[in-house]
DNA sequence: CAGTGGTCTAGACCACTGA
DNA sequence: CAGTGGTCTAGACCACTGA
């Protein structure tokens, strides 16, 4: 059913969540489906049992599998939605949306950060951002007005970099060793002006879309504030939501 | 710095998480500072090593501490914003956001379900639907018209509840037993009709986020389509997206 | 009752970081 | 190098479900 390498770099878990992500997504395991026992699987991988449980319990928290006490493990009923948390650059997002992205570059330079975007950036007032802005296109058509800052202290010699054909994110990571891994979005509705309509090539006071983030490293400083007006006629935010257990605060006196 | 009570019915690793979570909440943690070693914390709680990862696995997961392999676990920086995501009922929202909660029902009926309803229901076309619509309040004033739909057949004698005053998720929960898990929604942008505009008190045309949202109980079952209009001028949408890191795919030849 | 997942132990060895 | 987190083992006993 699963086959594992015990003398790969991979952690064991890693294989078996591997492996049952791959039979899941193939169909070979479909939604309702018990998957063996914990102990039989144990004894078939030879392995031990908290290590198959590390990749059961990511498969649960992962939507994958729904554990049942006193029953089985099952595969979800809920198909898989690749990424549809995690966030995604504007090319990613347009590549699962099957659609071609690219850029048109409309301001590139180093800005003194106003009060308000400073503050985002967790930076002092004044000082130095890169501002970017680009529309974004979705196969050749306009989609998005996106005006980004970043703190110039983190990326020097970033203007050697064109953002018309490199993507912002994939240069942050391979360049600056920079890692985006959690960001704090809002998204409000608002009405396009005369400006941003014709950049988007809709007409004036349109509905869009207003997406502002602020994204962070691994060790939680800001390293990109931005916002992005989406058409509202082209554009949807899709998510998934789940609720929260870890935090079941429903106290000792249970049961 | 953490008690737990061993004899407690509460796993000792939820104990555990409890303890950091006040800690961390309360301010006695604060961000960047470094927790004990876990050789340490096991010691001191007597307890095994692989008890605290447990906690500290769901602290990490949930946001709260961050692991630097070879140096030490620290505290996020990046403060605790809670149920940011998840979801909330409309009430937990606005008590959230530090208001009061309240609803006016305009319709509250049985339907037959057309297609696209039935389709995001899962259940056969022209079923019957309970349709509730409701303009919900904060602090008094029309924050929203929601239009939710139910399959009557898991909801018997539904129209016992009057949901003017009592809240929707608690019923489902407390009266059969139905807690909705996950749900996946689209946020759009729109412009409010006459209708819609009278009912929130705003002139026609005003911008709106649209959120249509499907609702799943644990087995991954719709339990309620509900669709959303909310005022552009009073509401945004936070949430919070973290990279995924349970497929990094990396392959086994890494390294 | 037999079988399932849930929790926990007391070790082991590895890979990584900074001094 | 000593100290950290990362992975893994081979057991144990508990709580739950359905027959």
């Amino acid at each position: 059913m699963i086959k594992i390498d015990k003398h790969s770099d991979r952690p064991i878990y890693k294989q078996i969540y591997d492996g049952f992500f791959e039979l899941i997504e193939s169909g070979a395991l479909k939604p309702g489906d018990a998957i063996p026992s914990e102990r039989d699987l144990c004894e078939e991988l030879k392995i031990s049992r908290m290590t198959l449980r590390a990749a059961i319990n990511q498969l649960e928290r992962d939507g994958l599998l729904i554990r049942k006490h006193g029953l089985n493990t099952f595969v979800s009923a809920t198909r898989i939605v690749k990424n549809a948390l995690g966030f995604m650059s504007f090319s990613q997002d347009m590549y699962s949306r099957s659609m071609s992205a690219s850029s048109k570059v409309i301001r590139y330079e180093e800005r003194k950060a106003e009060e308000s975007i400073a503050a985002k950036l967790s930076i002092p007032a004044h000082s130095s951002v890169v501002y970017l802005e680009r529309v974004r296109l979705a196969n050749q058509e306009p989609m998005a007005l996106e005006r980004v800052y970043l703190p110039t202290q983190l990326f020097p010699e970033i203007f050697n970099f064109d953002f018309s054909t490199h993507s912002l994110y994939e240069t942050l990571e391979k360049e600056y060793n920079c890692y985006p891994v959690i960001a704090e979005e809002t998204i409000e509705s608002v009405n396009l002006n005369q400006a941003e309509a014709e950049l988007l090539g809709v007409t004036e006071k349109s509905p869009a879309l207003l997406v502002k983030r602020i994204t962070r490293d691994e060790n939680g400083n800001s390293v990109e504030y931005v916002n992005t007006l989406y058409r509202a006629d082209r554009y949807r935010i899709f998510l998934i939501r789940r609720r929260q257990h870890g935090k079941d605060h429903s106290g000792s006196s249970e049961k």
